[in-house]
RNA sequence: GCGAUUAUGGCGAAGUGGUUAACGCACCGGAUUGUGGUUCCGGCAUACAUGGGUUCGAUCCCCAUUAAUCGCCCCA
């Protein structure tokens, strides 16, 4: 058996990378835009940093991480997410005092969740994220929200659904558990098993079941835009308002609820066109808690995490095509062993008067080399043989029109750039 | 972690309990000497996931394993 590739991983291969150099180059473009700036942490972590900073009791750290230890005996963990390690790095590296505040952040990375692979599911996913840490201020949380909204937009993805929720502040998230607690306790046994075990650890989640989703009490269950307190509730009218201000069009849906603890305030998510199951393209929220938990000052973010690879199925479900592409100008064919060191040096001089070229390396003859270079969609090819040498030229053959030109070597690359410029414009 | 489907040459895709396992695409070569599309001709390939079992005999039947795809859970 040959060697395979780990389950959940992929190869991307290279008719795929310029849509991957294109999703990451519109990422970075954005983000100067907005003025956040790059940070890149480590691949693996303290595996206390996930523990502590996502939560024990989400899916992620209870079954999802890739946990191993060093010969150190230290437990590392792969990260599963972007925001814990960089709440980390701006803990450790003090940015808090930095004289720029907030700190705005933006990376980009491989993120590692142990998962059965599935559409827009992989164990190695690739992650654009933001985060802007060090302040509570509802337009702030718009920006975050209208970055990630123009990222999705700039591609010319259409099929587009901005959601966004209140979990309220610390006060208000209890109070309204509570409220859930009470409202479901009494009937609970009428709910699906996992129903039953979200009561307790997470009541918000039974609002997402979909198994129950016809049951008479979720209708009626107390909403969490009821329970925030006055302070909360203003953000999120606040926060409401810049979106309306800046065009921003979304839909509030109080049942939405972020997988991660640390979430307080607002939430929010992205989802596209229907492909599979998944149609969450991009999740975010605040963290209030999260700064202090990881031994910083009580400060607050905000940020989100959105995948390639699910961006990339949207892209293909929309037909979006990046306009991206290397054409080749110059195609050498040679005739004989004669040519190949001229032809070899003529490249060389094509290259690095910046234009692209190329010749064949598998013998073929001369006929299999133009079929090559129809293949490659070569502007020109340049034919060198033992005629060729003895006059110091090399006949070059306009592939459009068809058209054949000897050319002195030293001409070639101003002569190529010529035909190319005229097939350009 | 649970469930469903699938597994044939580089790719796609037929097929059968028993001699040399179709075909298409791709690739290479040729159709009078050194020129791309199309057409015609020829060539090419360690192909039946792995390990067991049933059988005189299995690529085809059964079991297990592995992997892929999709779904559940959860999430990006």
């Amino acid at each position: 058996m040959t060697i395979q590739i780990p389950r959940g991983t992929q190869d991307i291969l290279p008719d795929a990378s310029p849509k991957w150099q294109w999703m990451v180059e519109k990422a970075r473009q954005l983000c100067k835009l907005y003025r956040y700036d790059e940070i890149k942490t480590p691949m693996f972590e303290s595996t206390d940093l996930f523990q502590r900073g996502v939560g024990e009791t989400t899916d992620i750290v209870q079954k999802e991480m890739y946990t191993f230890k060093d010969r150190g005996d230290r437990s590392l963990t792969l990260r599963p997410e972007g925001t814990a390690p960089v709440v980390r790095s701006y803990v450790e590296n003090k940015m808090h005092g930095w004289a720029n505040q907030p700190v705005k952040l933006y990376y980009i990375g491989e993120m590692f969740r142990y998962e059965r692979p599935q559409a827009g599911r992989t164990r190695q996913l690739t992650q654009f994220g933001v985060e802007a840490i060090g302040t509570e201020d509802p337009t702030l949380d718009a920006e975050v929200i209208a970055l990630a909204m123009s990222y999705y937009k700039s591609f010319g993805l259409t099929k587009l659904k901005l959601v966004i929720n209140s979990l309220g502040d610390i006060e208000s998230r209890k109070a309204h558990r509570e409220a859930l607690i009470r409202h479901f306790e009494p009937s609970i046994h009428e709910f699906c098993t996992d129903c039953q075990n979200r009561l307790q650890k997470n009541p918000l989640r039974i609002l997402d079941c979909k198994v129950d989703r016809d049951h008479p009490l979720m209708a009626t269950a107390p909403s969490i835009l009821e329970y925030l307190n006055e302070a909360s509730a203003k953000y999120f009218t606040d926060v409401k308002q810049t979106l309306d201000q800046m065009g921003v069009t979304y839909e509030v849906d109080p049942t939405l609820v972020r997988g991660l603890d640390y979430y307080n305030h607002t939430t929010f998510e992205i989802m596209g066109a229907d492909f599979g199951a998944i149609t969450t393209l991009c999740g975010g929220g605040r963290y209030g808690g999260l700064v202090h938990e990881l031994g910083g000052p009580e400060t607050s973010g905000i940020g989100f995490a959105l995948s390639f690879e699910r961006l990339l199925l949207a892209l293909n479900a929309e037909g979006v095509e990046p306009e991206i592409a290397n054409p080749l100008h110059c195609y050498i064919v040679t005739i004989g062993e004669a040519a190949e060191g001229k032809a070899a040096e003529l490249l060389f001089k094509l290259r690095q008067a910046g234009i692209t070229a190329d010749k064949d390396y598998m013998h073929r003859k001369t006929k299999g080399q133009f079929k090559q270079a129809d293949r490659f969609g070569a502007k020109t090819v340049a034919v060198l043989g033992d005629e060729e040498l003895e006059k110091a030229v090399i006949n070059v053959k306009n592939m459009a029109s068809g058209e054949q030109q000897a050319v002195a070597f030293s001409d070639l690359p101003s002569y190529i750039k010529s035909i190319v410029d005229q097939q350009e414009g």
